[in-house]
Parts: structure tokens; C-alpha cells; sequence
DNA sequence: CATCCACAGGAAGGACGGGGGT
DNA sequence: ACCCCCGTCCTTCCTGTGGATG
């Protein structure tokens, strides 16, 4: 009895997956999908494949230093580019080869280190190996080949901002580490912060930024063009209008022309409609999406975060149940409270405002320093992100569910 | 106009657990 | 078996600071 309704339930998911009237190819607007045609980015196409085609004469291209919001396309015309590049190398029987780094999730000069080994297939363990070490292997590795290797390291200036520029030292300079002949090593820094490179050594700048490109964001006419390109290939032809095309390239306009954010907006709005069993997306999916893509965020976030960084987010829920905002002094009295209560020792206060500071940075909180005159100089700190779903994600955690609950 | 509050945030380093090479 | 390295989380000590107040 209860197997075959089960039974029905799963079957009903899966045929309406199967024939979904939805989408053609929903792998068309993954967030890591390098599309054929990116429109509006010829000319950011044209100067990377300039700089990096010299890789084709088998001399060093210069190292390049890309600049642009996130969701420009930056990451996406230099795969483009590089993938094209790597094929046409082979066709000319000349060796090409390059490593992606996304140093947001790689971010300590070890795994960037080792990621770069591995795609030179140098077995590296995860941990153990002194970064020295990784670096000769990586040398050595390099000395026994030929051609050009393109080093891709994007979001670099979180790398830098956490563990200072020393790699890209090292790595800007492994060239006199080589034995003459043998590969030559570009480098490829990607970033969204333009004051990046006020963190660097001057030596790292000057070397790192031999050539620069600057890549403006989208507007919203523009975003427009993408997710059409995309849409059409992505949604069989009935789904999707121009009013749910230009909805969404509204809302990502208004986050300073992030592409990646609007094609993200749209795959999910699909998902919806899907899930709704509608023939069609509408404005009202894409809504939905928008919340849902915000709180799946928010829960993925705050529940991964350590436990102090939990606890400042209980007291800050509670302290903002009576008033807009509050201050670090006040809050980390709040979190001490909270700490003993469920008998953990607290951390000081230095540590309570470098955690203040990663909320920030997440989005979950926003603190924005200010100077009350005689009454000192503090941070006001409020919620950036839906109350539900930070709650909804604190109470997964055991050691909190006793403190919320004695919340509400 | 100097003062002084209530912190901000840099620098250095340590404990600890995960994992090496030899 | 021994000594090494790394990343994470944290402490201690510190200098710096915008602007209301006296």
C-alpha cells in the first residue's frame, strides 16, 4: 500500500522530468558552461586572443591582468580564448597548455599550487608537502617540457587580500627557475576588485600587469542579447517571452550587469515553472527564483560558518528584534551571553570583529564603520539577508536549536 | 580647538589536527 | 619513528582615528 503510492509519487517526478515541456537543454545556463558565441565581448575576445597568440609562436605571451565586475565575462572569454587557442596549437604541432585556478575556493598558495602540479599530472598530496616543495615539483615538472604554459588564476585579489602576493611572486618569476628551452610560463590574474592592485609588491605589479584589459559590465540591453542567445538554445520555444527575458535582465542590470546572475535567474525560474508543471515561465517564476536563489544562498552559507560566527548571528537576530541595527560593543556583550549559555568560552572581542567582518563579506550582515564623536568609533551592524532563512539555517545546527527556541 | 571615546584593524605568534618525507 | 609543514582558529599587544563635546 504504501510502496505503491510511493511508487506513483516517484513515477509522476519522473515522467515530468522526462517530457519536460520546459527545457531543451537545461546544462545550456549552468553557471560553468562556456557557450560559442558570447555576444557583446568581441573586442575583450579580440585583445585576450592577441595577447595569448604569441603562445603560438612558441614565445612567452605577455602576462595578462583582467579587470571587470563579476559576471563581465571575464572568466568566460578567457576559457573561450584559451580553449581555442589550445586547439589551434594542436593543429600547428605546437605545445599549448594551461591551468584554471579559481583561487575564491583554492585560497591558500598551497592548493594553488597543487592544482596548477596536478594539471601538470604531478601527484601532490592535499596536505604535508612544504609549499617549497610543491613549487620544485612543479619546476621540475615544467624543466622536462616544452612550449607554453598559461597559469589562470581567477579572483585573485582574494588570494592576495587573505595570504599576500608572495606567490604571485614566485609564480611571476619561475621563468629563472627554468632551465632555458624549456616551457615558458604566462600568467593570467583575473579580478573584480579595481583596487586590486594596491595590494601588491611593485615588482609583482609591474610584472603581472604587462598587459591589462578592463572589462565594463553589461547593460541592461546587452544582458538582453545573452539571455536570448542562451534561451533560445536552453527552452524549447513556447516557454520563454520577452517580458520574462527583459525581467531578468532588469534585475541583474540593477546588480551592476552580472551575466552570471541572470542566467543563473533564468535557469532557475525554468525550474520553477517546471516544478509547477506551467507550460511556460512567467514573471512570477522568475520571482520566485530570485527569492529562492537568495535564501539557498543564505542557507548555504550560514550553515557552513564556525560556531562563534553562529553565535554573533543569534545575538545579532535578537538585538535587531527591537532595533534597526547595533553596535559591535553591544553585540559581543550579547554574544558572551549566548557563549556561556551553552557553555562554550567566548572569544575576544578582536576575534568577535574579524568575524563581524566575514558576515559582512558573505552579505549576511552589514557593518559599516562610523564615528559617534565623543561616544567613540564603532561599527553599526544590521541583517543584510532574510531572517527566516539565517534562522532556518542556525537551527540545523544542535548546539543552537536550544537558543533559538528560547528565542521565539 | 584639543580631547578622548570606543572601537577598527595590523602584526606576530601559538595551539592543534591533518598530513607528509625519509 | 622522527621531525617537518600547512591551514584554521584564536590570542595578545598594539597603533590609529572621526568627530561630538567640553
Amino acid at each position: 500500500m504504501v510502496i505503491a503510492d510511493l511508487s506513483d509519487v516517484l513515477d509522476e517526478v519522473f515522467s515530468s522530468i522526462v517530457r519536460s515541456r520546459i527545457f531543451k537543454n537545461r546544462d545550456i545556463l549552468s553557471p560553468d558552461y562556456i557557450p560559442d558565441k558570447l555576444p557583446h565581448r568581441e573586442n575583450e575576445i579580440k585583445r585576450v586572443g592577441s595577447v595569448l597568440a604569441q603562445a603560438l609562436r612558441e614565445s612567452r605571451p605577455n602576462n595578462l591582468f583582467i579587470y571587470g565586475l563579476t559576471g563581465t565575462g571575464k572568466t568566460a572569454v578567457t576559457l573561450y580564448v584559451l580553449k581555442r587557442l589550445k586547439q589551434k596549437a594542436l593543429e600547428l604541432g605546437v605545445s599549448v597548455d594551461f591551468v584554471y585556478v579559481n583561487t575564491r575556493q583554492r585560497d591558500t598558495p598551497y592548493k594553488v599550487l597543487s592544482d596548477i602540479a596536478s594539471s601538470l599530472n604531478v601527484r601532490v598530496p592535499f596536505t604535508g608537502l612544504s609549499t617549497a616543495e610543491v613549487y620544485t615539483r612543479i619546476v621540475r615538472a615544467l624543466s622536462r617540457r616544452k612550449g607554453v604554459f598559461i597559469v589562470v588564476l581567477d579572483e585573485i585579489d582574494w588570494l592576495v587580500r587573505r595570504k599576500g602576493d608572495d606567490i604571485l611572486y614566485k609564480l611571476t618569476r619561475i621563468g629563472y627557475d627554468l632551465p632555458p628551452g624549456s616551457t615558458k610560463v604566462s600568467i593570467v590574474g583575473i579580478t573584480n576588485d579595481v583596487r586590486f592592485v594596491e595590494m601588491l609588491d611593485a615588482r609583482v605589479r609591474s610584472s603581472l600587469g604587462e598587459e591589462e584589459i578592463v572589462f565594463p559590465p553589461y547593460n541592461a540591453e546587452q544582458l538582453r542579447d545573452i539571455l536570448w542567445e542562451r534561451a533560445k538554445q536552453a527552452f524549447y520555444p513556447e516557454v520563454i517571452s520577452d517580458d520574462v527575458i527583459n525581467y531578468c535582465a532588469a534585475l541583474a542590470a540593477r546588480e551592476h550587469g552580472d551575466a552570471r546572475r541572470a542566467l543563473d535567474l533564468l535557469r532557475v525560474a525554468g525550474e520553477v515553472a517546471e516544478r509547477e508543471n506551467s507550460k511556460r515561465i512567467t514573471i512570477e517564476h522568475v520571482k520566485k527564483a530570485w527569492q529562492q536563489i537568495e535564501r539557498d544562498r543564505v542557507i548555504e552559507v550560514v550553515s557552513s560558518l564556525p560556531l562563534h560566527a553562529k553565535l554573533i548571528l543569534v545575538s545579532l537576530l535578537n538585538l535587531t528584534l527591537l532595533q534597526p541595527y547595533t553596535t559591535t560593543g553591544e553585540l559581543y556583550t550579547e554574544y558572551t551571553h549566548y557563549a556561556k549559555s551553552i557553555g562554550v568560552e567566548a572569544v575576544t572581542q578582536r576575534r568577535v570583529s574579524d568575524l563581524i567582518n566575514e558576515l559582512d563579506m558573505l552579505g549576511i550582515i552589514t557593518a559599516r564603520v562610523v564615528s559617534r564623536g565623543r561616544y567613540g568609533k564603532t561599527r553599526l551592524i544590521s541583517l543584510a539577508a532574510n531572517r527566516e532563512a539565517i534562522v532556518n539555517a542556525l537551527s540545523r545546527d544542535p548546539r543552537l536549536s536550544m537558543l533559538l527556541r528560547l528565542n521565539r
